[in-house]
DNA sequence: GTGAAAGCGCTAACAA
DNA sequence: TTGTTAGCGCTTTCAC
């Protein structure tokens, strides 16, 4: 295995002018630079990072712990923080947490990342106070995504807007009897987008002078299954609702599946908005609320590599737009007295 | 940040008891062993990953170079791949190509990974002859998933197999006129399941007497908006076929999409089948050839993990097994004298 | 069962 | 602009 002895020997010049001359450092002739290029090109030399590691104190290496992988969501914020990652260099240590409350405990318990990796991305989670003291004490960039945690960087959308545009979106449309499909606002595997987006529908539901029922919430686990599951008890009521917002596309599209299994007709028969503009929910010709989510991850890795280059950074709330897409799921409520007469 | 030294110094041993203490070796006295562990729980000691790979030779680190982790089959691979490597722990590097040449390049050309990993998983990419030598030189485990390469471990479905199975049951149904939705059987970017899958199709129609037809072989470029295109335009033939086989659901759901625009009932009008059992598959009814992804994750990280702890390991194909899940989107063709009257 | 000492391959501080 | 010299924090002989 090659290492920068075999390059130094090679030009000619001791290994810590090869050192410079190959991590483009001022203070090395052009001249010696391109030599040691050029050496290096032809003995086939790649630095060794541990070594690089251990004598710089860096490993450029950023470790991004995510629920689950097999999320689209998750997935698509991941590819955008790799994007700028390798952009600048760096390596994506993936921890995916999977339900798995050994791996969250490890993770976060023992302090493994902080030898391991220059900045940490955690996306969509809430810390416990306790992995958030952790992760204070990395004394690393830490940046949240998709989460509200105050005093930390973190990139997200506004949970509580997005969730109220969709609600008005319903109740423009003259719906008055407007369900939610939602997930725990608590618990440790929870983030903060649940209770935000649940305030946001509430809060709309009042301010149009409408009536906040608790039998028109139901929790859909924020996956499509659970959407299902959600979306079959609210349709099945005696009166049931003739809009239904969930908080997610995922449990959005189980509820599409569950007006079809009721034989209900969408939008005719119940509207339905979700959030995220999904990769597929178009093909499901789903209104929804778009969020930026790509974005999101390339703003976050973005961000935590600016901290690590600058020694008085403070870390910045940034919060991306979002965008109501209205598809084929939602149209004004048919006549009451029509529906009745079914 | 403590080091090894303050636990040896705690114990008033050497550092080089404290490390074989900690790696669970043979040959320290169980109360040694204890009081180490207890020692460096204690002052929070977390041994450094660069420390210990500069001096042994091993990162406890497994790249894994995926082409897009957005694809819920390559998220599902990775996730199990890193329940495997995290139980015995490894950590796991993520490179994402993303369709970005560079970054493939990148990522293969220079042997950036030798010093960076201890072995190696390609997803359903079909290196190059260039990048498997480059593979062949990093001298260490590399496994291959969802790609035959002769020669290499590899983890994959018998793809003929599968694509004939579904085929077969179109066969069976008693269709005569079944069209393929497929993706590029050569390129950069490919990989070789889309050549079997098409074999695989070739072969069953043919076996049945039935006419191969190229006009009924679209490309679908494994996406559900090249499945939807592949579709409209295998539906809007003069004589379209009463079944098409997509060799992926994503491309079945694109396909789905393209048969309700035009508005086409599904099975009577098209029965529809897929290949994966992607997460999304049940909610269309779509019937597929089901492959177990996520344990091919499990196994190709099993397989790498064995092979780095044994020296005349040899490289093995594993075949894992596939079912056909039927559901909703397949049905005995109407009768064509009904169809024509339509 | 334990310790001393020599590195692993780099980078960083200081000299020249 | 370049070189010398110390480490960085472990693991790994080889002694004892």
């Amino acid at each position: 295995m090659t290492s920068i002895k075999d390059v130094a020997r090679d030009v000619e010049m001791s290994t810590a002018t090869v050192s410079r001359a190959l991590r483009g450092l001022q203070g090395v002739s052009e001249e010696t630079r391109e030599r040691v290029l050029e050496s290096s090109r032809r003995l086939g030399y790649v630095p060794s990072p541990s070594a690089a590691g251990l004598a710089s104190g860096q490993t450029r290496t950023v470790a991004v712990i995510v629920p689950r992988v097999t999320q689209w969501f998750f997935a698509a914020i991941v590819q955008g923080a790799e994007e700028v990652l390798r952009e600048r260099g760096y390596d994506l240590l993936l921890y995916n947490l999977a339900g798995d409350a050994s791996a969250r405990h490890r993770v976060f318990e023992t302090s493994l990342l902080t030898k391991r990796v220059d900045a940490v991305l955690v996306l969509s989670l809430k810390p416990s106070p306790d992995e958030l003291d952790r992760l204070a004490h990395l004394g690393r960039p830490v940046t949240i995504v998709g989460a509200d945690m105050p005093g930390w960087a973190t990139v997200r959308i506004d949970d509580q807007g997005a969730a109220a545009a969709a609600t008005q979106h319903l109740i423009d449309l003259g719906h008055q009897r407007i369900a939610y499909v939602g997930g725990a606002t608590e618990g440790v595997l929870d983030f903060t987008a649940p209770s935000a987006r649940l305030a946001g529908y509430r809060c709309t539901v009042e301010d149009a002078g409408l009536p906040l029922l608790a039998e028109l919430e139901a929790d859909g686990e924020f996956t499509v299954a659970g959407g299902q599951r959600a979306g079959r008890s609210l349709l099945t009521m005696a009166d049931r609702p003739t809009a239904i917002f969930a908080a997610s596309d995922e449990m959005a599209i189980g509820t599409l599946r569950a007006a079809r299994e009721l034989g209900l007709v969408v939008p005719d028969d119940v509207s339905v908005i979700g959030i995220d503009d999904h990769e597929m929910a178009g093909y499901f010709d789903l209104t929804t609320i778009a969020q930026p989510v790509h974005e999101q991850g390339r703003v976050a890795a973005s961000q935590v590599l600016a901290a690590l280059g600058d020694e008085d950074w403070r870390p910045e709330q940034v919060i991306l737009p979002t965008e109501l897409l209205v598809r084929r799921t939602t149209a004004p409520p048919v006549r009451t007295a029509r529906r009745r007469g079914r």
